[in-house]
DNA sequence: TTAATATGCAACCTTTAGGTTGCGTGTCGA
DNA sequence: TCGACACGCAACCTAAAGGTTGCATATTAA
């Protein structure tokens, strides 16, 4: 049995998803975005080690993926969290993972018989 | 309410994980492996574009990241995929989105009041 | 109006990720 | 036993990721 193409189409759609979520200052970033709800460039760049330029590239990265939209208001730009794309993301993990376990499930039952 | 780090320290934990799960080639071993459960280094690399060695060290990633594991069999090394580590990955992933969600339900909840 | 604030843009630097070639070692099969 | 097979290891290369400095532009507040 052929994994259906529509599957990994989506998942292969998902490697940018999961390479943007692969750093740990874009982690923290989003942990903060969905602490707070809304923050400048300024304001998420505070307390950190990184200058202002590097935390706009994370952020950069982070919208091109649709995790976190930015919001130009007057001479900032406010940025917030994406649900909508995480949700996304972990759901082609979930039915990826079942898919592996429904495989093994298989596989095992077949060795066993 | 400050996310608890219980939650942020799992979620820094998964950074190498996702970094593992950013990549196409990986992502397509992991289907490969999915489908067929078992595939040796040699097996794995044909058809593709890329050298055996290039294909060992993204296999090698994936070890690290527990998302797979080789068994040396003879002179091929065996690998398969490791279900429970993206079932984990998947469900750390919902947790934070369901985090988000309800933050953003709070934030509303105070801005329409 | 003007200084301070918030950001954007571009050039540049350094490390790492992804990939290759070359070669050595263990293992299987005739 | 001995060639073919599967793999490991190391050196090396190139492009991209992550980060910096410097400067220009728009916006706000006094």
């Amino acid at each position: 049995m052929k994994t259906n193409n529509q599957t990994w189409n989506q998942f292969a759609k998902n490697a940018s998803l999961f390479a943007a979520l692969g750093d740990e200052t874009r982690l923290s970033l989003l942990l903060q975005l969905g602490e707070g709800n809304l923050a400048s460039i300024t304001q998420l760049s505070e307390g950190r080690p990184q200058t202002r330029q590097a935390i706009r590239k994370h952020l950069q990265i982070l919208e091109d993926a649709y995790l976190v939209r930015g919001v130009r208001r007057g001479r900032e730009n406010l940025f917030q969290v994406e649900p909508k794309t995480i949700e996304a993301a972990s759901q082609s993990l979930e039915a990826i993972a079942k898919q592996w376990g429904d495989a093994l499930a298989r596989l095992k039952a077949f060795v066993e018989q």
